[in-house]
DNA sequence: GCCGTTTTCGGCCCGACTGTTTTCAGTCG
């Protein structure tokens, strides 16, 4: 497998920290990232573009760059790189890690201090030593303390799809060999974790020898750290992204039983040898036992058999993880975990016009290419000056370019939705004037600034954009990137309160490096009945179709496709939308939805009174005035009055609520019960429970299923005891859940 | 290092923010 374009485009940019560092011609250090820059956004790998010629012709790629772009095809590094490597102490690289330390400063660091490791530094910084830097004060010393516990804490975490990517090329490469029976990524990479430890590699092989001797010599090797002789079955490798990588080597008969176990998680393992146990039964990573004599039953070829005799399902791996999946598989409810498939389109990418590199057009074709049946086109807002973000008239004169490309009907199973992704600026108000938020037909709303507010204030400027009842999604709300910056400070459970009320969606942005919302807040907002937009954020026609970050983080939170936006028919986000914003007393008023349905416009919304534009699915006065002001071709655009807006949504995306009367029923049946009664009822028991503080892990458990299940009858007897502590039953369980977890 | 032209070498992206300083330097996106 050939290097990626985003691997080239590291390398270049570790080549220009290095100079940086050792102080270099500052043009060429820029000349290194400009490459950079160019390599990481061809439209096609460096690799093919070189041998058809294409590369030099690139503004911005010289001879040099040909030369070292070959160097790197070949082997991984170049002469450049390799020389900086030798001459910049490997301590000195580690510095940069650090948020807020750049390169100028790890030179005049080591340059003034000698500091070349992070403990060095820190000592410095404890000792008052940074301060007598030119231009760095007392500030530094402890911003860079507080960096380096940062950095402690995520070091040796690696993002998953760096690991993933690294761990694809060895498992190439290995499957080559004859002896390679079967081969799989394990660990962490399996359930797809958004940050990687060690890479796990399995092979199943009879003939361990030349899986080994391969291995230890891939070009991703840097250094063998156990293996040779004496250690049969494995090898651990330093791999030149400084991670660990463990190969295991397994008989073919007993792969499956070794594919679980390398799996893990630790707590999921377990949870199911207790399960084992409590079956008479032994699982170990060579199969499965009997307790007593220890007789091998099946060695589990495959991993169906492990959970087989168990008596349970297989368990996708996103879910293993200790958090009730054993429950939930033993009763049958384990949940019909989301899939590529399901996503019907994409709500979430740039353009040309703000800092994309695709323009409507080329974002438009890729994605009918790839079968999305819809997309939003959502450019950042002014206040991102830096991403050339819109202001009113630019984003008014792309709606209208929106509109008239969805009229020429150039892709008719595709529908291009007029968006924005709007600055949420500090004070909670929208970056755009509301009016003409109000006409788009889809409103992410992001913090992408001044991110360092506290938690009421952050809390306050995001739910303020909620409440504004023109946005229909908060983009990546955390604002986290694994393993490189914490979340904001941010009060999600408010957040949630707040989305849920009105309608609103939270992004799963599945850009590789944010993954945000993380898995546990998409299984919270599972519980909470908010709705998720696993949504791409591509900055380009390459990154579309890539769901496969936000389908992870949405998997590993248990979430079904009803619980997310962009699974469901278009017509049925409108629908939300067009009732929002009535509530909200913003556009609308009319009382039907027009849906033009000619051939050659399909999915093109008409215009509506005043001649103005109206998004998809709008409200219109009436079937003539959609039909007066429809655009087109001309009278093929049929224009067909649908139905009154109606006021629900639909049932799987809003949790059922408890009707005030059933409450005061079951309030009475549940009279304090008198002291004679010995034995408590099953109710009772339960009430004793949710009342036990920390929650029992079982009690927990229970909760969770029945809350996955949207609450209702899965656990009459759960409900009735919720149902008897007052109030919504699902907002209690909530409570309960959280007020007895450390989350 | 790359570009463009002045064909042999000069000029190279930028704004917000922060911290340290009274005019700038470094980082981040």
């Amino acid at each position: 497998m050939p290097l990626e374009n985003t691997e080239i485009a590291a390398m270049f940019v570790e080549m220009a920290d290095l100079l940086q560092i050792k102080g270099g011609d500052r043009h060429r250090v820029g000349a290194f990232r400009r490459s950079a820059r160019i390599i990481e956004g061809l439209p096609r790998p460096a690799a093919q573009m070189l041998e058809r010629g294409e590369l030099p012709k690139i503004r911005g790629v010289g001879k040099g760059t040909i030369h070292r772009i070959k160097q790197m095809l070949r082997r991984h590094s170049c002469d450049d790189l390799d020389e900086l490597r030798r001459s910049v102490p490997l301590g000195l690289r580690e510095l940069l890690k650090i948020k807020g330390i750049g390169p100028t400063m790890v030179r005049n660091i080591h340059n003034r201090l000698g500091v070349t490791t992070l403990d060095q530094l820190e000592h410095a910084a404890k000792a008052g030593a940074i301060e007598t830097i030119p231009r760095m004060g007392l500030s530094h010393a402890q911003k860079i303390l507080a960096g380096i516990e940062a950095y402690r804490k995520r070091r040796g975490k690696t993002a998953l799809i760096d690991a993933e990517r690294v761990g694809r090329r060895i498992v190439a490469a290995l499957r080559e060999l004859p002896a390679v029976e079967g081969i799989a990524l394990a660990g962490s990479v399996r359930r797809r974790k958004a940050t990687i430890g060690d890479l796990d590699v399995l092979v199943a092989t009879r003939d361990p020898a030349p899986v080994l001797a391969r291995f230890q010599t891939l070009p991703e090797v840097e250094s063998v750290l156990i293996g040779g002789r004496g250690t049969e079955g494995r090898c651990s490798v330093r791999l030149r992204n400084q991670q660990q990588a463990d190969l295991r080597l397994l008989p073919p008969a007993s792969f499956g039983a070794g594919l679980h176990y390398f799996t893990g998680s630790k707590q999921h393992n377990i949870e199911l040898r207790k399960r084992a146990n409590a079956m008479g039964l032994k699982v170990s990573d060579k199969g499965v036992f009997h307790r007593e004599g220890e007789a091998l039953i099946d060695g589990c070829a495959d991993e169906e058999a492990v959970f087989r005799h168990l008596g349970l399902p297989w368990i996708a791996p996103e879910l293993r993880e200790g958090r009730g999946e054993f429950e939930a598989a033993a009763r049958g409810r384990l949940p019909r975990l989301v899939r590529d498939e399901d996503l019907l389109g994409d709500l979430h990418m740039h353009t040309t016009d703000s800092d994309g590199r695709g323009s409507l057009r080329d974002m438009a074709a890729k994605a009918a290419a790839l079968g999305h049946r819809y997309i939003a086109i959502t450019d950042h807002s002014k206040a991102l000056r830096i991403a050339n973000g819109l202001d009113e008239a630019r984003l008014a004169e792309q709606l209208g370019r929106i509109r008239a490309f969805e009229a020429r009907g150039e892709f008719p199973q595709l529908r291009v939705l007029a968006g924005v992704e709007v600055d949420i600026l500090e004070d909670g108000r929208l970056d755009l004037d509301p009016e003409l938020l109000a006409q788009l037909d889809w409103v992410i709303a992001s913090v992408h600034q001044r991110t360092n507010l506290s938690r009421e204030a952050m809390t306050r400027r995001v739910v303020r954009a909620i409440e504004s009842g023109v946005v229909d999604c908060i983009g990546h709300p955390t604002g986290r990137r694994p393993g490189k910056r914490d979340p904001f400070a941010l009060d999600l459970e408010a957040v949630m309160a707040a989305a849920r009320e009105h309608d609103v969606a939270l992004e799963c942005n599945g850009g590789p490096m944010r993954m945000d919302l993380g898995d546990v807040d998409c299984r919270r907002c599972g519980e909470r009945g908010v709705s998720v937009s696993i949504a791409t954020d591509a900055h380009s026609p390459a990154h579309l179709g890539r769901h496969e970050y936000g389908l992870a983080m949405a998997r590993r939170g248990w979430l079904e496709p009803a619980q997310i936006v962009n699974a469901q028919p278009w017509e049925t986000l409108a629908q939300r939308r067009t009732r929002r914003l009535r509530e909200h007393g913003l556009g609308g008023g009319g009382v039907a939805v027009a849906v033009p349905r000619s051939e050659g416009a399909a999915g093109f919304a008409a215009g509506y009174e005043g001649g103005e534009l109206a998004p998809a699915g709008f409200v219109l006065e009436s079937l003539e005035v959609a039909q007066e002001h429809a655009w087109g071709e001309g009278d093929e655009l049929e224009v067909e009055l649908v139905s009154p807006v109606p006021v629900e949504a639909p049932a799987e995306v809003e949790p059922r609520r408890v009707e005030p009367e059933l409450e005061l029923e079951l309030e009475l049946e549940l009279e304090p019960a008198t002291e004679e009664e010995a034995e408590p009822s099953p109710v009772d028991a339960l009430l004793e429970a949710l009342a036990q503080r920390p929650l029992a892990e079982e009690t927990k458990t229970r909760l969770s299923v029945w809350l996955m299940q949207g609450g209702g009858d899965s656990d009459p007897t759960l409900e009735a005891a919720l149902q008897a502590l007052g109030g919504n039953s699902l907002q209690r369980a909530f409570e309960i859940i959280y007020d007895g977890t450390e989350v």
